[in-house]
DNA sequence: TACTCGTGGAG
DNA sequence: TCTCCAAGAGT
């Protein structure tokens, strides 16, 4: 019969174990080198759903562009998004920005350490809260994650959804009760680095965890069988195609609008969704005046949330006359321009550095 | 509450 | 090639 009463469990017990084998296994990150709040607030806006692996170049130079509030709140809109670009959820880039202003405005230039008012920032919600608390301040804030979530779902063979509802209530209770008073921030991220360094959604590698012992789903066997995930949505495909335009060793960009439906205010070749290609591409014959080639250059592959796109890239016939509108732009480098689907290690975005924009 | 927002890695 | 999902927040 499965247990999921936290009182089962020698909060003690679990603490040492966590924070033993944190001491021993956790990965050198640049974010545990420091304890400048602003620093560690940097890190924790970048690893909102997304990797270790994925956010370090970003951290490092994001760091030495923009080192503090200051910096981070007078600069351009423009820039920080530059420095956000591939990495995706730009509402973060934003959000992180307006969180700069609000310290400098609101809190006299230093991060709040309490939970109502740290609150308040923008981009701050209920994980990055207890996170920035407890790693930067040593408040006693628990966290939950994706990691701790499926780590507490075997430990303690939590059924159903977890990501809302009551399971999630119930996860939250749990990290609040096993937490380590003493060293709120290394526990808090021994649980998650044992969600992502050990106790994998796939093959978790349960003879290296120091929680094994305490583990229902290991000692049933049914590791497999937790986190039990809601069925998924079925994905649906977009073509979409896009623009080449060149003149005079230019190429012509937009400003996403936003009407669109993602990546609003962002820089792109021009493009149109459609039924087919053929109809995205006269979509964009029209409103641009222009004629395209039928075959295309390239073709990228994306995915976002259950929409799966198709975006090909076709090259403009003879020269286009230049335009003004407020949302096109001539543009003799992609330095200053953000390309959905063409992200600093998209496939579409080298080939365009190489063949076009040299 | 449930949906939306990006991208890359792994199996 | 396809599916899953990651240090979640905003609405």
């Amino acid at each position: 019969m499965p247990t999921d009463n936290p009182r089962s469990v020698d909060p003690r017990f679990f603490q040492d174990a966590l924070l033993k084998w944190f001491g021993r296994y956790k990965r050198d990150l640049p974010w545990r080198h420091t304890r400048d709040p602003y620093a560690i607030f940097v890190s924790e806006m970048m690893l909102q759903q997304t990797q270790v692996k994925t956010v370090l170049p970003y951290y490092q130079r994001f760091l030495k562009e923009l080192p503090d509030w200051k910096s981070l709140a007078k600069a351009k809109e423009e820039k920080v998004l530059k420095l956000w670009e591939g990495l995706g959820y730009y509402r973060r880039a934003r959000n992180l920005r307006a969180a700069a202003q609000a310290v400098l405005k609101d809190f006299g230039g230093k991060l709040p350490d309490t939970m109502d008012l740290i609150l308040e920032i923008p981009g701050v919600g209920p994980y990055s809260a207890g996170a920035v608390l407890s790693i930067a301040y040593q408040k006693p804030h628990p966290v939950v994650d994706g990691n701790v979530l499926r780590v507490f779902s075997r430990v303690f063979l939590l059924e159903g959804n977890l990501k809302a509802g009551p399971g999630h209530q119930k996860a939250w209770s749990l990290a609040e009760s096993l937490l380590s008073p003493k060293r709120p921030g290394d526990f808090n991220q021994a649980l998650m680095e044992l969600g992502a360094t050990v106790c994998f959604p796939e093959n978790p590698q349960c003879l290296l965890c120091p929680l094994l012992s305490q583990c229902q789903a290991a000692q049933k066997g049914l590791q497999a069988e937790f986190p039990q995930m809601p069925k998924t949505v079925e994905t649906v495909e977009i073509p979409m195609a896009a623009l080449l335009i060149e003149r005079k060793g230019k190429v012509l960009v937009r400003k996403r609008p936003q009407e669109e439906r993602w990546l609003k205010g962002m820089w792109e070749f021009p493009s149109a969704e459609g039924k087919t290609f053929e109809e995205a591409l006269r979509k964009l014959e029209k409103s641009l005046k222009v004629r395209a080639q039928r075959k295309e250059l390239h073709e990228v592959r994306h995915q976002i949330t259950h929409h799966k796109i198709r975006l090909r890239l076709f090259p403009v016939f003879g020269l286009p006359k230049p335009r003004k509108a407020g949302n096109l732009k001539w543009v003799s480098s992609l330095k200053l321009t953000l390309l959905p689907f063409a992200s600093a290690k998209g496939k579409l975005r080298k080939w365009v550095l190489r063949k076009s924009v040299s």
